[in-house]
DNA sequence: GGGCAAATGTTGCATTTGAAACAGTTTTCG
DNA sequence: CGAAAACTGTTTCAAATGCAACATTTGCCC
């Protein structure tokens, strides 16, 4: 078989030049790496959150929550702060000039991932919507089982904000 | 906006927990980096490659090639000789042993993807294959312009085999 | 209550990875 | 022909990463 035409390769090589795209924006223009990316971007719709809320949201584990949340604090773009109910668990919040250079990036960082999604037929981007979520629940369903992180998203069910 | 409705989010984390999946197997069971997988891969459809060919079909750059090819070497799983023609580049080729372990982990990756994708609504995968391919297009017109490896398979109009 | 297991975040260490420098070969062009 | 530029694969060095040990805090169970 052609390695061209395994889907699972064409999945992983397309997703990774997508996201090349972007990290080109956060990471080059903003010094951001994926995960303090997505760690503002949790923090900056949410405000504030303590480590538990965190880990449901986030598909990082614990060190790289842990190393990301470091340089963010040492740019000053977030504070940690040990909880007082739990001492084990952290608070992390977004500080002015995290929100501000979120909004920046995002700003930019959305309109390059739309510049893409928007030069594709409209009926093609609904079928990869629709198709990304259906791979999704099946990966959630066939892992389900088994304990380890095998994706990534609160599903329906667990949890609710 | 909350990360999970995210596009660009859910398309990397729901292609890497995909991938994880397979990884566990050839990874896990036979001991080969995702590079390694590759290589093997195509060196077990076409034979024997030389590098400009390997280039062309491969999504990995040079250093990622010169490094997989040195393990896979070290594992007796294929050669690598200096091509006469051109001595900067390489011959690649499979051996027998390589051969016999790459169709035993492709048989359990297959088994395993393809137990996946058929957890899928038959509609909701066509999607998702319609979807990729749309999104890879999309990808190609968009930084095709630019030189930066971008993408990834080899678009019709290049080349042929 | 008191000790033991579980949970959480951090750190240390070995390996991997990426970017740039490097060495060898070929092509170009005067 | 011959020097310089271009091309290819490898190596080097610093940064990132993964995994396991660790320290701290909490919950459990007698």
């Amino acid at each position: 078989m052609r390695i061209e035409a395994f889907f699972p390769y064409r999945l992983a090589v397309v997703a990774e030049a997508f996201s090349r795209q972007l990290v080109a924006v956060y990471g080059r223009e903003y010094g951001l790496s994926r995960e303090e990316w997505r760690l503002l971007f949790l923090l900056e719709e949410a405000g504030s959150l303590d480590s538990l809320q965190l880990a449901q949201r986030t598909s990082l584990d614990k060190v790289q929550v842990s190393r990301a949340a470091s340089r963010l604090e040492e740019k000053a773009l977030i504070t940690r702060t040990v909880l007082g109910s739990d001492r084990r668990l952290r608070n992390y919040a977004i500080t002015e000039a995290g929100r501000d250079l979120f909004r920046r990036a995002f700003d930019q960082v959305g309109a390059r991932a739309d510049e893409i999604l928007e030069a594709m037929p409209a009926r093609d981007r609904a079928a990869l919507e629709r198709g990304v979520a259906a791979l999704d629940r099946a990966i959630a369903r066939v892992t389900e089982p088994e304990t380890g992180h095998g994706t990534a998203f609160p599903r329906p069910g667990p949890i609710e904000d």
